[in-house]
DNA sequence: CTAACGTGGATAATTATTATCCATGTTAGT
DNA sequence: ACTAACATGGATAATAATTATCCACGTTAG
């Protein structure tokens, strides 16, 4: 039971698109270069976002990338729902209803799951890639002009 | 990003395991076959659960599986731990460390993450295998008697 | 009209999870 | 002793989830 790396991926990704002038755009491949990623792959995840609506595509020549929201309207969470999905961490398998032949769709554990679950995501509703990219600038500032400086040779428009 | 099913099953087989009379034992088959579970891999988790110390085994003859701990003492978290292991819903998948190169082992998103597990493991610990059986009991009565019954069939000893 | 980009579907590779098999150790009953 | 019923633990296979690749297609700047 592990998290996808695609939630982080997209984290970091969205951190870097966070960095965009405006107007300006981010094709695929840089970011998944900037990232190790497999960039095929990767372009599966900038999809799940573009669907989330927290970013927007540009196709053709000069296109790519950017946020479509601000960075302190974008929560981990959303970018978690967007690349995991809705389904939930527990799912009853059915062996309630086996052993209790019961109609019903919860099991015994369904209501202490889900309340696990929202703590979980109360959590991850807590922080904002705005609050995420303050405490990037905090503690990693030289690393992070390296990046503003990448982002301004491979961005376009 | 799904937990096992073997955690709903493990918890399940110890909601029986509880039903069953001071020094009786319970065959690792006869619970299986009542959770409609694949027998052989259910033998692997009661293995841990073993190992975790929440249920006790015996072989030979008139062998199987009993409680080790008073139902109380057993949380959701334990069995949940025992199954699911010790490694976080979240791990770093390097992408920080590749972009920042960075020696540390943390990212920026560890901090956010463990406290979203604390607070959905911390749900996981507030209940107990004895408040879930209360539950059983208060619900679904009638099922419950006729597991009191079939275990009397299947228990040893 | 072409080159650089995103889209979306099919499919393969990899990894995690679930399941099976088998040889071995333990114990009750004969 | 011997046997039958159980647990143990290792090796390995089957299945499912995740990650990755490929390709045909639509869009747009030059």
């Amino acid at each position: 039971m592990q998290m996808k790396t695609g939630v982080e991926q997209s984290v970091y990704a969205i951190l870097i698109l966070n960095m965009l002038p405006d107007k300006a755009v981010l094709p695929g491949e840089a970011i998944s270069q900037q990232l190790g990623a497999s960039p095929t792959y990767f372009q599966k995840l900038l999809r799940k976002l573009v669907s989330a609506d927290l970013i927007t595509s540009v196709p053709g020549v000069k296109g790519g990338f950017k946020l479509k929201k601000k960075p302190e309207d974008i929560r981990v969470y959303d970018i978690y729902l967007a690349v995991e999905g809705q389904q939930s961490l527990y799912s009853s398998s059915g062996v309630f209803l086996g052993m209790f032949d019961v109609e019903e769709s919860s099991c015994l554990l369904t209501n202490l799951m889900e309340e696990a679950e929202l703590s979980w995501k109360s959590v991850l509703k807590s922080e904002t890639v705005a609050s995420l990219f303050e405490e990037l600038n905090e503690n990693y500032q030289p690393k992070v002009q390296l990046l503003h400086e990448w982002i301004k040779e491979k961005m376009v428009l």
